[in-house]
DNA sequence: AACCGCGTGTGACAGTGATCACATTGCGAG
DNA sequence: CTCGCAATGTGATCACTGTCACACGCGGTT
C-alpha cells in the first residue's frame, strides 16, 4: 500500500522496520499489540497542522517518520519554536494526560507517518498497561527534562553567540566527533532566529562571525563545524 | 510526636489533615496504604539541601508542609530560581522516573515536612498502582506545561517590567480578586531577580517604578497590588 | 528579458539592562 | 546604643541587540 506522499504506511508496529527503542516502540510484545488495536495510522503532507496551541486534547500522536515543529505563539504574532520533534516521540501527551489544552501548535515540517490514539483510549490503555505508563511518565519526564534544559539554557544566557554556538553544537552531536563534521539540516535564518530567540538580522551576522572565525559555516542546508572546541567554550552554561 | 521546627510531624497519610487533593494525597486508599508503607517522614529546617543538581536520585520526596526552591546554577556562579514548590508537590520525579540526574537544586526555604520514597520502591509501587502511575504522569506533564509557560514567558517578553508584572500578577492569584490585594512572601529583590532572570538593580529599579506608578508595592515582605488592570497589560504575553 | 518573491547581508540608531561604584537604610547581636 | 552586615536605592557607563532601511543574489514565472 503506496501512500501519495513518498513513502509507505507501515500499518503494524510488530513488525515496523522504523521502530525505535524509544516509548512505545520499546513495548513489551502484549502491550504493543493493545496499542496497535488502538491506534489509527495515516501520512500527512508537509506543512499539516495536527494540532494548535489552546486546542483541547483529541489524543496522541507518534511520531513514525519525518519531523513536527512544535511553536507557540504569542500575542503580538511572534513566533517560536519549542521543538522540532524527531521520530519515536509521542506529541501531544501533556495535554493528553493532563485533560488541559494543548501549550504548543504542532506542525509536520515534511511528509510524516504518524499514529493517532484517541484521547479515552490511551488513558485506558495506560491505566491497564503498567509499563507502558511508566513508559509514559518517562517520556514526560524526557521532555520536563528538556524543557528545563532550555529554560537554563535561556537565562543562563542571553548572549545571541553563545545560544547560537549551543544550537549548532545541538545539532552536530550524533555525527563523527572527529574534525568537520557535515550536518544537512534546511532551516532559514528566520527560523533559527524563532529557536534561539533573537531577531533575523542577529542570525545573520553571528553566522558571519563564526564563519569569520572559522567556527562553523552554514552553506545552503549544510552546516559545517569547524572549530567544535571553540563553539563549545562559547555555548558553555 | 513534636518535632524541633514548631509543628508537629505526620505520619499517617491516611489521617493527616494537611491532604490535599493533588497528587498521592488524592490516591484511591488502597494505593495510599501502600504509598504510606513506603515513605519515611521527617522535618528539616531551613535551608537543608534535598539533592542538588547532577546528583543521580535516590527518590521522590513529597512536600507535605513547607516549601522548597528548585534553583539551577550556571558554571559562572550564577543562580536561577525555578521555581518555589508548593505543599502537595513531588519534588525529584523526573530524575526518579527516568533514572537522570537531578537537573536541578531542592533547597528548603523554611522548616518543612516531607516524605521520602526511595527510588527502586516508588517504581515499584506504580508499576503495581495504574491510578498512581497515570497521577505521576499527571504530575510530570503539570511540571511540562509549566515548564513550557515559563520558556513562553521568557521568550516572548524580554523586558523586565513585563516579567515582573508577569511575577506579581502570579503570585497575587488566589488573593481576593477586588482591590488591593496583599500577598506575603518573604523574598529579597535578590532572589526576585534569580526568578525573573535580572540583574538584583533592576528588580529595585523596576519595583520602585511601579510604587512611584501605583501599580503595586512591595514593603517588607508584604507586597499589595494596587492596579492589577495595569500591571495585567503590562504582563500580557 | 524583465519581474517578481524570498532569503540573505549590512549599516545606522536607539533602547534596554548589566555592571560597577557607592550611598542609604534596616535590623539583629553584642 | 552602636557596630556590622545584609538589603535596598541610585547614578553613570557601555555592550548588546532589536528595529528600520535598503542592497544583493537567486530561482521561478510570465
Amino acid at each position: 500500500m503506496s501512500s501519495p506522499y513518498g513513502f509507505d504506511l507501515v500499518e503494524n508496529c510488530l513488525t515496523c522496520p522504523m521502530r525505535s527503542d524509544s516509548f512505545f516502540c520499546g513495548l513489551p510484545t502484549s502491550a504493543l499489540e493493545a496499542f496497535n488495536k488502538l491506534k489509527y495510522t495515516a501520512a500527512y503532507p508537509q506543512n499539516s497542522v495536527l494540532f494548535v496551541e489552546g486546542q483541547m486534547p483529541r489524543g496522541i500522536y507518534l511520531l513514525c517518520k519525518g519531523r513536527v515543529k512544535m511553536s507557540a505563539t504569542s500575542s503580538d504574532g511572534k513566533t517560536l519554536i519549542l521543538k522540532i520533534a524527531q521520530p519515536g516521540e509521542v506529541l501531544g501527551l501533556h495535554a493528553t494526560v493532563s485533560g488541559s489544552p494543548h501549550e504548543t501548535t504542532a506542525e509536520t515540517g515534511q511528509p510524516c507517518q504518524l499514529n493517532f490514539v484517541k484521547r479515552d483510549d490511551f488513558l485506558c490503555f495506560l491505566q491497564t498497561h503498567g509499563d507502558a505508563c511508566l513508559q509514559a511518565a518517562q517520556h514526560l519526564s524526557k521532555d520536563c527534562q528538556s524543557a528545563y534544559q532550555q529554560i537554563r539554557s535561556l537565562r543562563l544566557s542571553q548572549s545571541a553567540p553563545e545560544r547560537l554556538a549551543r544550537l549548532l553544537l545541538e545539532w552536530s552531536i550524533g555525527s563523527n566527533p572527529k574534525e568537520d563534521c557535515k550536518v544537512k539540516l534546511s532551516l532559514t535564518h528566520d527560523e533559527i532566529s524563532q529557536i534561539i530567540g533573537t531577531s533575523r538580522e542577529t542570525v545573520t551576522r553571528v553566522l558571519a562571525e563564526f564563519r569569520k572565525k572559522r567556527f562553523a559555516l552554514l552553506k545552503g542546508s549544510t552546516l559545517t563545524i569547524q572549530n567544535k572546541p571553540a563553539l563549545e567554550r562559547l555555548g558553555t552554561v
